[in-house]
DNA sequence: ATTTGCATGTAATCTGTTACATGATTCA
DNA sequence: TGAATCATGTAACAGATTACATGCAAAT
């Protein structure tokens, strides 16, 4: 079968510019954080992986006297291949596993102020994480041209912010039944 | 540290009624699909686990003639763990992966005409599901009493409504943006 | 000098999927 | 009598997290 996700992310990634893999995983905390990330321990086996499957090189840098990183870049086989898995239909995926609504699915075990306080709570954490995206999209001044790099993160902040605000809407839809 | 979240999916579906691992995998299927699911091969093995752990137990009944399926119940030590855990103040969980987010961030390495069928073939499956979740929602005839297991069948099917109605409107707004 | 961040790796464990494997019951 | 569904399990593999492990560079 062999879906292999993190494999694209990490070449589309390249496929934007060179990076060695301290950069990629600053990445995934940074801008691909709303819908996917890697932690350091996935991301230096996986580098090691493409490259023996030809899809990215690397060179080695000196940092300050000795310190060595490994720059990466992506092969024309990598960018055949990323760009085939990105053209491929997507077919509607499985819903994400979510906890806080599995809590809320068994919510009718508590106490009623116990259950609202879980709404409550989960409200204030949703409420904050959209301040906190809204802050991050005013570093757009505007909306970035349609060709450029920034438009994708710019698509999927935004997406990021509608889901916040929908969870919001949710919740309090939830509180006002109760 | 130890999440677990199989193990108390389990003991909220046994806490509502007695079961069966085939019946546990039913209700992955369709009720609780929206937020949580798991296969067979694995229900079967955490049973066993939870078994063993103390916090259910089974009893053999027997199908027609020979077939002997497993009854499981919760025990009073598996009720206190699920509702320990149930109160426990959730954290806000690290966004779930999509692999069409990632689609839509890579999505300026496509051709625009490219580009613009990917958008609208996400959308087309949004709008799909969104009508198969409001075909679900038909089955309540009314919202149900507050205290019921329903309920919070009722309030996460809303929710995965909620979230439909989000993904069209922000893919449209993407849509408008091209 | 000390702290924070840069930089790279492996090992152990846990979680989840796909495949393998078997057999009974029910309904058309 | 054949197909669909009920019913239960294991094995192999893939994907992801946490912990272990090391050392340089830059800024205060």
């Amino acid at each position: 079968m062999a879906a292999r996700t993190l494999k694209y992310a990490i070449l589309g990634l390249l496929n934007q510019k060179n990076m060695t893999g301290y950069d990629l995983m600053k990445e995934f905390e940074f801008t691909l954080n709303e819908f996917w990330y890697a932690n350091h321990s996935q991301i230096y086996p996986e580098l090691k992986k493409l490259e023996t499957e030809g899809l990215i090189t690397h060179e080695v840098e000196i940092s300050g006297q000795v310190l060595e990183k490994k720059l990466y870049s992506i092969t024309d086989t990598g960018r055949e291949d990323f760009l085939g898995w990105l053209r491929e239909d997507q077919p509607l995926e499985p819903t994400p596993k979510e906890v806080s609504r599995l809590k809320i699915f068994y919510s009718s075990a508590l106490k009623p102020a116990e259950r609202k306080a879980m709404f409550e709570s989960q409200l204030a954490q949703h409420e904050e994480r959209r301040l906190h995206l809204m802050e991050n999209q005013k570093k757009f001044k505007k909306v970035p041209a349609k060709s450029s790099n920034e438009f994708g993160d710019y698509l999927v902040l935004l997406g990021a912010i509608r889901r916040e605000e929908m969870l919001i809407s949710w919740l309090q839809e939830c509180l006002s039944l109760l």
